[in-house]
DNA sequence: ATTGTTATGTTATAATATTACATAGATAAA
DNA sequence: TTTATCTATGTAATATTATAACATAACAAT
């Protein structure tokens, strides 16, 4: 499995060189689909561009006028699609508070994101953890749920907005 | 502050007496709203009961439905201003990954709730948590985030339909 | 080349949610 | 108790998010 050099836990809050950044998990993807067979077409490998240009989480409607911009089809299914596919392969996550998406900032697989949401400047920061070994998932074990998968999001103002004052 | 005789957490998923359950629910809400000086009307309430009527979420149409047939509004504003009230003051939650509603299950004001969605029955089981206090909490704060809101929900199966049969 | 499979293009429509404005009801002040 | 004010409701229109259905095209494997 080729991995990205180490980096530190919520990126997106942090100073760093985005369009290495971007890079980085770009190559990353389509090496992850080369070796497992999986098809990163032109659409896919495109939106998955674009929300990796950004740290903020985009809408299926904000991709598909990009998309249109570049020539590819403009019809939602053609950004639903190609979102379920980053999505079902961990190279993107949906936000489930914005109904929108983000790229995944982390190139290690089956990790259990949890997300921290700038309500004012709206970025997204991407962190991990184990959910099923901390209270939720002792909650979850003692009354017998199973977890499969978890949405984990949090809300609030990120450094930076903190300083710029709290309107 | 009116309290409801302690409860186990993850009621819904629990054999219980789903009658009083309600009625307690909608005591306690009748309660608060007196002694906040909350204004509990027709529609609120009525929404409120219908979520207390049953464990799963259910979506703003599904109420207007039931609006419409007791003669109330059935203009999609009118289900979404009394969830919006009753989410403000803590009686019911948005479930984000289903787009859905549930009646709060507990009665303590300032709590941070968890949520564990069935994907097979469709339940919605209510726990709790200091999220503050776990590792998204000290994830937050190693990157200086400040959290306001989070949303925690677990989807998989339940205890009944992990018995039923996982199809 | 032919066939099976997967992805895309496109139309239509479903499901969820909000804006805007008019009316009615409650509360409080005069 | 009338008036003023504020809050809630009714209603129409529309915005936003998402899916179904089906035709066409691209790719992969004989």
């Amino acid at each position: 499995m080729v991995e990205k050099s180490s980096e530190p836990e919520a990126l997106a809050f942090a100073q760093h060189d985005h369009g290495a950044c971007a890079a980085d998990a770009l190559d990353y993807a389509r090496s992850v689909c080369a070796q497992q067979g999986l098809r990163l077409t032109a659409v896919r490998e495109r939106v998955l561009q674009l929300l990796l240009e950004s740290h903020n989480a985009l809408g299926a409607y904000d991709l598909l006028e990009k998309l249109k911009a570049d020539g590819l089809g403009s019809q939602p299914p053609v950004a639903y699609r190609a979102l379920e596919f980053l999505v079902a392969h961990g190279f993107a996550h949906k936000i489930e508070r914005l109904n929108a998406f983000v790229a995944c900032s982390r190139t290690h697989s089956g990790h259990s994101p949890v997300f921290m949401i700038c309500r004012q400047c709206h970025q997204v920061a991407e962190a991990h953890a184990t959910p099923t070994s901390g209270k939720l998932g002792q909650a979850a074990k003692s009354i017998g749920f199973k977890i499969e998968k978890t949405v984990i999001e949090a809300e609030g103002l990120c450094p930076a907005c903190q300083q710029g004052g709290d309107e």
